[in-house]
DNA sequence: GCCAACGTTGGC
DNA sequence: GCCAACGTTGGC
């Protein structure tokens, strides 16, 4: 079983937006990185947990927890000319981007793990969060899930 | 808006 | 395949 955060500019798509949607799934799609597609296509299972974070705006933090509802698949807004995600050089024969389908288990809108006080624990030092700040699909390890659960339900 | 980090592109 | 130029990310 495996653990993620993944991170989303609110304007963009939120956890709220998650939660507004229909049994609460979404499609997690336009992940335009070889690196997070990778994780996507290959690592990324069902009921694995995902940590939600939000980014680019002015209180940086994790906002929901969420599951793996499908595991990779390609993304179909790369095949679309009208998405904002079209890409012209991938074929349906050869798909390049992948998307899993997310289903939110806790909102934490209310509540969130604010970026400062993840800063505060060493344990959470190494996060790629911070190891690798430009990618927006990381791998959050046994231990980190445990620790981010428990200030999770610390301030619930 | 700034800036550091780092991914991508394209000429050679 | 190298590498300079350029683009993107994301906290502040």
């Amino acid at each position: 079983m495996g653990n993620w955060l993944f991170k989303t500019e609110p304007n963009v798509y939120s956890v709220g937006d998650l939660a507004r949607s229909t049994n609460q799934i979404c499609t997690w799609d336009g992940i335009r990185n070889y690196q997070a597609r990778n994780f996507l296509r290959d690592s990324v299972k069902h009921y694995d947990r995902v940590f939600l974070y939000h980014c680019q705006c002015p209180q940086p933090g994790i906002y929901g927890i969420a599951h793996v509802h499908r595991a990779g698949y390609p993304d179909p807004a790369q095949f679309d000319p009208a998405s904002a995600y079209f890409d012209p050089k991938a074929l349906s024969t050869a798909p390049r981007w992948y998307c899993v389908d997310l289903q939110l288990q806790h909102l934490l809108i209310s509540t969130p793990l604010l970026l400062p006080e993840i800063k505060q624990h060493s344990e959470l030092t190494q996060l790629g969060l911070f190891k690798q700040p430009r990618l927006s699909v990381v791998p959050i390890t046994e231990n980190e899930n445990e620790l981010l659960t428990t200030l999770i339900q610390n301030s619930n």
